[in-house]
DNA sequence: TCACAAATGAAAATGATTTTCATTTCCATA
DNA sequence: TATGGAAATGAAAATCATTTTCATTTGTGA
């Protein structure tokens, strides 16, 4: 194993603490620090590994990476324009603690999201 | 767009009603069956387009395909064996509309998935 | 300074999925 | 029945994220 480069960390949590290898990657790339695809893939992993990022799915099955800790929260999107309104989720936190303890699950996370048409569209 | 070849489905319902678009091509070959890995991806997303089976991922990111009913639920899925319970969402649905209706938004859908540990594993 | 382990990254390999495109199968109508 | 166009098919190539290989560089303690 390897330990985790702490520049992709910090460029992780400047992503707004939500991102994929290829957009820590290119966000790197932007700032000019000069690191390889190899090693944001390892570094991501290894962050994984000790529990200081999460990885989940987005649909196209990228992995995309979270950092722990961070303000949780979803997401109510614009079909039409895209326009993005965060929003606090405590219904969904209890459906999904108590859904999971009922069939004894561990370790568990849950992604939830809302999508329709905003008023202007 | 193509309508789903009618085999595809049967294999599918044959595997378990769980399988990824490799292991339901490779199951058809097995069974001396003559069709391209081309129509078993079409066919499998023209099913999910019409609602008759889920999409979710494995771990290593492999889309599989999930045989179920029409009723409108969520999924609690095992990170480990890949398991997965179809769940209620009253506390979700309720949820969501509220959010779309206090930010004014129409046709609302969203999605909602609790993944972890089960027993076993 | 030296030796050795860990870290790095370019390039190649992998593997699922999508795209291309030429061919075949259907089907409605003349 | 013949025929023209639409839909379906699948082999091969392209795509793209991720992993593996492997040679090189860097760091560190003796
Ligand atoms: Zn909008
Ligand atoms: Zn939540
Ligand atoms: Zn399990
Ligand atoms: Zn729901």
């Amino acid at each position: 194993m390897s330990r985790s480069n702490p520049k992709v960390l910090s460029t992780l949590e400047r992503a707004g603490g939500f991102a994929s290898a290829q957009e820590v990657y290119r966000l790197m790339q932007r700032e000019g620090q000069s690191i390889g695809l190899t090693t944001v893939y390892r570094s991501l992993q290894s962050l994984v590994n000790d529990k200081i990022v999460d990885v989940l799915r987005r649909d196209d099955g990228e992995a995309i990476y979270r950092l722990c800790g961070d303000a949780h929260h979803h997401h109510l999107v614009c079909k039409g324009c895209g326009d993005t309104v965060e929003i606090e989720g405590g219904a969904i936190e209890k459906w999904a603690k108590t859904m999971a303890e009922e069939f004894g699950f561990r370790e568990v996370g849950h992604t939830a999201e809302i999508f329709g048409l905003c008023q202007r569209c």
